[in-house]
DNA sequence: TATGAGTGTGATAATCGTGTGACAATGTGA
DNA sequence: TCACATTGTCACACGATTATCACACTCATA
């Protein structure tokens, strides 16, 4: 893991490094604008920790154009805790701030916290069909503009197997596989969580999503509007 | 303005006294974290400059109990080598340290740049997120208009954690990490954080936020009017 | 009409996650 | 030392989730 930490303040500088070295990071360090750029694009980092205020080109300039062209995590380092500025660190894409002064333990954290997000920004995050939202980390499901409704773990995984599939019919089996894994579940769960599925969204969603029973072979989700 | 300056080599102390007489500064001394400590409350000085090896009670003490009852702006001075010194004194509340050696222009510039931030209402160490504010540095969090409530050290960094993540579910890892540390903390006390938090604040600010509780995901921190 | 496979639905039990109170251990200041 | 706040540990209740069972209904076929 590399980290480049950009600070015209040479000992604050040091002081983070040491702290991320501690962490088991190699560790890069630019004092400005132009060089915090040049550096993160020779040495691809997977995280910058940009301060604010930097000769020749400003933290937010920085940030902005970096985000431009990468998703790598960024983390600001400001001594203003001004609304504004912040807003509009996050408005140019940074995923975290920091105010001055901070301590090891909370900059750490903010780290993990942003890295641990990185990482889980690659599988997607919500599952969406027509006007149909699924979020699967925080198990809502979200028809147009009614209000979102809380899935349990396993209504989760059906609703997207059936998402997953959604203009084919998907067998008892494969359910069964997507949901429970390899050797768990049982038909009759499957005709339970199927009704306990229908009797939500129907409640919460009247006349919007149909599942459809298509007699020994399997189910298949529906938009009401369909035709087909 | 009045300045405390707390060094116990005599020599250097008198520079430095020299250097704030020069710039309009009346001046206090004192040579031990004891004295400095009495002479903090008979003088109610502006501003302190605090030397970290001291005799009877070191800097980091005499910051941190200082800090308790005050937002005075407090400046560090360290020998260069001692990195996890600075951080240290950061996270006990200081507002700026100074490495030694330093010249009298050094101090003089980090010396205004700390008042500078110190009139704008020390605003380092505040966290806000719509009537929600969390004083770092004084452990408390203000909702409102309502008065504000005073916060363990868990419970001020569970509050943290959650306003850091706010909009998002935070899971039990997270706040694990957050709160205790890499390779402390437990589920039991968690839940038990989580219900202590909850008493104290609806208990003072009835009605204003919620800490909700996602089956199987973790906690999210929500306004009351939020309707998401 | 009777039969039986496939399916929908309700009731119920087992399990798990969570909230809450009581209390012990620990730290801190008087 | 004591009193007090903070933190850790445990036990238990309660509700949500999940598994299991029973039964009714549909519909093609004998």
């Amino acid at each position: 893991m590399k980290a480049l930490i950009v600070d015209d303040d040479r000992t604050l500088a040091d002081v983070i490094a040491f702290t991320f070295k501690r962490e088991g990071f190699e560790v890069i360090l630019a004092e400005d604008g132009e060089s915090a750029y040049r550096r993160w694009q020779d040495e691809n980092p997977d995280l910058i920790i940009l301060d604010v205020n930097l000769p020749k080109e400003d933290g937010f300039t920085v940030c902005r154009r970096i985000r431009e062209q990468s998703d790598i995590p960024i983390i600001l380092l400001t001594v203003r805790s001004d609304e504004e500025d912040i807003l509009g660190g996050f408005h140019l894409g940074a995923d975290d701030y920091i105010t001055k002064p901070f301590s090891p333990r909370q900059l750490i954290a903010r780290v993990k916290a942003v890295m641990r997000r990185a990482k889980k920004k690659n599988p997607a995050t919500v599952r969406e069909w027509r006007n149909i939202s699924l979020f699967l980390n925080r198990h809502e499901l979200k028809i147009g503009d009614y209000p979102p409704i809380q899935l349990s773990g396993l209504e989760l995984r059906m609703m997207d197997c059936l998402l997953i599939n959604v203009g084919q019919i998907v067998t008892p089996e494969i359910i069964i596989d997507q949901v429970w894994g390899p050797n768990g579940g049982d038909m009759d769960m499957v005709r339970q969580l199927i009704h306990r599925l229908r009797v939500k969204i129907d409640r919460k969603f009247p006349n919007q999503i149909s599942i459809d029973n298509v007699p020994g072979l399997g189910y298949e989700l529906k938009s009401i509007q369909d035709n087909d």
